[in-house]
DNA sequence: GTTATTTTATACAACATTGTATAAAAATAT
DNA sequence: ATATTTTTATACAATGTTGTATAAAATAAC
């Protein structure tokens, strides 16, 4: 009987490259050539690695992914909401947060938008496991801005008669939309003006 | 010299399809599928056609989408602003679009979302022939959309210092979300309430 | 140094895809 | 009827992909 279940021993050769490395180049890669479009035998070549390799560190493809899913949203400006705390002022967390949106979205040269989002749109119907995960990222999303907004309506941010989820789901809509638009390679100002402006009319004021 | 130059005889043995059936299977497919993960070999054993058939009639699969997409966009409820009139309401004319595009939303019972902005997302950053097409519909789309609020600005509807292009580019990117969103699976119900609030957020009220 | 263990390199089989080529089938024009 | 023309069926070569298998290389434990 083993006992030690999952535990490499401490001997064997040593890996030619950082795991944390290779994810990171790989999660480029995903970000600029989607899931589907991406095959493992291109993504060995792109990073100078040998298949095997992959194979032996991450099983399938969609392991690998969503390691790279994990790496980017952990990084995403979007994490601030789920760092919130009560009392903090909602409406310049808002604006915050898009505006990081819409500097990374502008000075990214290739122009892919976001990960995520290219890749929720990509998966979101599909009946693999992945499309599920996508989809409970989604959700997950939705609640988190909700809660937060629930929060704006509690401190008078917003009028009491808010709802709570539907603007939750405007925001990320708009969110998503901005976040293909920008595929489009409009200016770092077009993107802010938009997203100013959009905020502004949700009732999301900035003094400025 | 044949002076007529593309004009095919009278003879020859006849088509088993219809082009515009095929068009609008293969445009199910597209958007069930996406561009990139639907293979011409898969296209013809879904619509039960020979993969020749395919290639005589249509050359290739960028060509067979192109016109797919071109028969989508014909039956879009955005074509209502290509078909505005000056002096028209603008207000209702948006809401009533994106009621419909709620409905056709919802009814989908396998929320493929829109075809048009699943492969503007798809291709948007391609280098291809088919990413500048994709780029310029959009291009086109927001061209649309800030006349027919600059009709609306002219005519009181909003207010006078607003920004045609910025609203333009908003009801856009809040479009495509929303789009996004429905490939979730949500009701048409909850997809109505995002778009009438946002409309009215905007500055499109409506009587009720 | 030998052994155990892990990574890396190479190879192979099965299959899908694309583009093209060619023959068969089915119609019209003369 | 025969020739002409177009569609449809079949085949083939070149390439890419996946999954697996196996040998070689590199390290730690002993």
């Amino acid at each position: 009987m083993n006992d030690s279940v999952l535990q490499k021993s401490e001997r064997g050769r040593p890996s030619s490259f950082s795991r944390e490395q290779v994810i990171d180049q790989v999660m480029q890669l995903f970000w600029t050539h989607g899931y589907n479009d991406l095959s493992f035998n291109a993504i060995a070549k792109e990073i100078d690695l040998k298949r095997s390799s992959l194979y032996n560190t991450f099983k399938t493809k969609e392991a690998l992914f969503t390691e790279c899913l994990k790496y980017y949203v952990a990084r995403s400006p979007l994490m601030d909401f789920e760092k919130y705390q009560a009392g903090q002022a909602v409406s310049p967390l808002m604006h915050r947060i898009f505006n990081d949106i819409c500097e990374q979205r502008a000075e990214d040269a290739l122009h892919r938008g976001c990960l995520a989002t290219n890749t929720f749109n990509e998966l979101a119907t599909s009946d693999s496991t992945l499309g599920e995960t996508m989809r409970k990222h989604h959700a997950q999303r939705q609640k988190t801005v909700a809660d937060v907004i629930r929060y704006a309506i509690n401190q008078g941010e917003l009028p009491d008669n808010s709802n709570a989820q539907v603007l939750a789901n405007i925001i990320l809509s708009f969110l998503a939309g901005l976040n293909i638009h920008a595929k489009k390679g409009g200016s770092q100002t077009e993107l802010k003006k938009m997203s100013q402006l959009f905020l502004n009319k949700i009732g999301f004021v900035v003094k400025n």
